[in-house]
DNA sequence: ACCTTTCTGCTTACGTCGTAAGCTTACTTC
DNA sequence: GAAGTAAGCTTACGACGTAAGCAGAAAGGT
């Protein structure tokens, strides 16, 4: 009896894909563990993708894909504040994501998508062409940059203080005074360590609010 | 008549990589082709490393001691705005950098004392250690995501009025009404495409200066 | 002087990776 | 059924990081 198997296609090798690195991160993901997932040959999958990037940048666009955009209707900080909090959900889903996505050029249609309604939603509010670009670009560098870290510390956020008052004797030796110091307020719980992505969100559209009400649209 | 060869030493072998990486890129990087570039069989960097792992940790702690540190009598601002430019410039001169810097716990030395250092601004101009700690892991949250994505941004900033024209075309389809507009924007010189990273640096600035002056140190 | 330890670099080998080239099997279309 | 095409398989190549053990030279003790 020869095993039926669902056939192949550049649709299912993606989902495959997708799930492996979910499940065991981007290392995991090898052609030829793909191919044993889909009980498959490795050099089967090239009848479906070109190569290994093509699933790369496939799966980059999934994830981008998951990022759902916020309602036409919300103010266009809340819309904003939305997308890059929606983004960061989606990257920690993800967590082989972000490297891929900054790595890469790939500009999928997923990412078109996402990049012309955030042009919209800053048009709309009485930006310039001008300060929409930089105001989007500037929210993205933050947002990927601020996940990137996340996603790297190897600190859980919940376990900041037991982390800091553990490791204090670490930086007794006076080289690094204000970290010192630092660590000891983190240990005596006397602020929670790490901001929130709301902090950065929040202080980069004040901004851009103040910068449009100063050099409002030609 | 043997040669003479000078004889390898761990700081030997991180200056090679370094000078690698810088040459070839970080694929170019390997053991084998290290070694070659010693005069040495790749088995025998072993001796001097632990691993591949410890030589990028190395080489990435290297980099960042590069960054250099502004003068203490700098106001806050410009001191920040300084250090942010700084890493900017390092990174540019070491493109393969920041990918690995974001994708590695590793906190060396270096690093150390850059963030040590920082916290010692924010302190000296009133900021409270909560707001310190959130300021500086904003402001580099910024930077890195900015540099990545500059570093990885195909088009250099100098050709994207052409290269906007160029490809006016892609976008005329009508599903990205918002992209063809700002495209056509900077083909016609209206706006030059991308913001430096000071505008992004000042409008984070001036948004801790104003959080500072609202709630200051207890 | 000789012996012995230690240090440095070399050789060989294993299991992994992406993928080129060519083969075989199965399904369509007449 | 014959012919043509598509899908998956086999084998193989040249990378990679690095484990294990070897060879020769330098250093220290007697």
């Amino acid at each position: 009896m020869p095993s039926s198997r669902a056939p192949l296609s550049t649709r299912r090798v993606l989902q495959a894909a997708l799930t492996l690195a979910d499940s065991g991160g981007a290392d995991s993901l090898t052609m030829r563990h793909l191919g044993r997932e889909l009980g498959v040959e490795a050099m089967s999958l090239y009848r479906h993708v070109a190569n290994k990037d093509a699933v790369l940048d496939g799966i980059v666009d999934m994830v981008v894909d998951e990022i759902d955009l916020p309602h036409e209707d919300l103010d266009w900080k809340s819309a904003m504040r939305h997308r890059g909090e929606a983004a960061y959900r989606v990257m920690t889903r993800h967590p082989w994501a972000p490297q891929l996505l900054m790595s890469r050029t790939n500009t999928g249609p997923a990412m078109l998508r996402y990049i012309d309604f955030t042009l919209g939603v800053l048009r709309g509010a009485g930006f310039s062409w001008k300060l929409a670009d930089y105001a989007w670009n500037t929210m993205d560098s933050f947002v990927y940059g601020y996940t990137l870290r996340r996603l790297t510390f190897p600190i859980p956020a919940a376990d900041y203080a037991q982390t800091a008052a553990a490791h204090q004797h670490l930086l007794a030796g006076g080289e690094h005074p204000h970290m010192a110091e630092l660590t000891r307020q983190v240990a005596e719980g006397n602020h929670p360590g790490d901001p929130d992505i709301t902090f950065g969100l929040n202080l980069i559209l004040d901004g851009l609010e103040r910068l449009r009400d100063t050099e409002p649209a030609a």
